[in-house]
DNA sequence: TTATATTTTACAAAAGTTTTACAAATCTTT
DNA sequence: AAAGATTTGTAAAACTTTTGTAAAATATAA
């Protein structure tokens, strides 16, 4: 099998030993990995190097694996992703949380079984993706257009029907619009915004999340300064309400 | 029979075994078979063998298998192309997506089907294509002429009728053309265009796209600084708009 | 070869994003 | 309630990325 062939795994752990272990072994499978230690260099390989496979520690230093999830999906419904949470981790945490999540092992894991689970979620394809998925209203499910409030959404061509006639969502609004209603109802701080949609964690002093939040609420809400779906919660953030 | 009258196949299969397997079977009921084992591969060989019948796998390495299919619809709708997908994957893939596919096999598939299925194919002829196409406006049924906003195509003679007359296109040209109709609508990235369209996907840095994006807007748009059927969307790729 | 078509290169122009700066609003403490 | 401290809203400047376009280079056909 030439390297074109091979299926790609990209490895986000940050513990050196166990990144090299499942390197190594994946490599013995026929597989072509690389590995990246930490979140923010997760997301860059996954975007310059687009795996068919990511396998994510849950606990990652600086930006959270979750995080790291989260943003992946904000862009790729596909991909399979298998997580990795250390020992003793609620696997809640998972379930709860995470939409999105394809399989998920305990550290520490059998290395025979977690070579079948990456084997049996490659070789499913995308077709079946999201049966795992426990949840209501996932990522992994994003609808490809979304109505609120009078307004309108098209994912797919990234347009909004709203009072003021068509607009064109730009990438950052359209992936910040996920966020947002991926979460409606739950609070989000401006870090958290940033972690997952930016994929960044480092100044939070800084306006950008608050541009687009005005921009929204240009678009969306029938008085700006009286939001009805963008609100501001002070000290916390911002949520987005449906109604 | 002589060489002459064998009915050629070309089969695009990258896992060397099947590809061997099929060439052998297909080959003792005396037809002319040659394998080609990518994508790139596969439409080379297509142009200069012109053969009767293709054999393509459609989970390929390089390129993709439908963008193969599709390219091979853009110059080609009648002859008849057999598709080979995975185990597991869905039927859906090939029923909802690509157009144009005469048949298609899962893979395990039984050798005596496969034959057969060849077989009428290649005796069917060309008559009673697009049967199996589900599609409302698919490859296997771009019209003779196009019009638009006021202008006219016509893909028989490559002549386009607009604003500012009668203007020969070339063979690039129309195949754009026929793509982006055929998905008109619906965003197409720059590299899925130059994968289906130029049957590559090396550089994406390169601006072949965007020049004859901005001929056709010379030819077609009423106002080509304000295209109204070439549209770009930025950081996504390109639309084109009936109306 | 010449003529024609296509692709690449290079750069200008446009669009999008982030930062900065500061005003307005809201909360806390006296 | 006033003063001070935070936090949020907003616009504009600075910066980044993507797209439009022409011209040069390359390939292809006649």
């Amino acid at each position: 099998m030439n390297d074109a062939d091979k299926k790609r795994i990209l490895v986000i752990e940050d513990e050196r030993h166990i990144a090299e272990g499942l390197k190594l072994n994946l490599s013995l499978q026929g597989y072509d990995v690389i590995i990246a230690s930490d979140g923010v260099a997760g997301l860059k390989k996954w975007k310059e190097w687009m795996p068919d496979l990511i396998v994510l520690d849950i606990m990652l230093p600086g930006i959270d694996g979750l995080s790291v999830l989260q943003n992946i999906r904000l862009e790729d419904e596909r991909i399979p992703i298998l997580i990795l949470s250390a020992k003793g981790e609620p696997d809640d945490r998972i379930k709860g949380f995470s939409y999105g999540v394809d399989d998920y092992l305990s550290k520490p894991f059998n290395l025979e079984e977690f070579l079948l689970r990456v084997e049996r979620l490659l070789t499913r394809g995308s077709w079946n993706h999201g049966g795992n998925s426990i949840n209501g209203f996932g990522f992994a499910s994003l609808p490809k257009t979304y109505t609120f409030g009078g307004n309108h959404i098209n994912f797919e061509t990234s347009v909004a029907d709203c009072k003021c006639g068509k607009i064109n969502l730009t990438e950052q609004e359209v992936k910040l619009l996920k966020l947002f209603i991926a979460n409606r109802g739950k609070p989000l701080s401006r870090s958290k915004l940033l972690e997952i949609g930016w994929g960044y964690n480092r100044d939070t002093t800084t306006r950008t999340v608050d541009n687009f939040i005005v921009r929204f609420r240009k678009y969306f809400e029938d008085n700006p300064k009286k939001p009805a779906h963008f609100k501001s919660l002070r000290s916390i953030g911002y949520v987005f309400d449906h109604d």
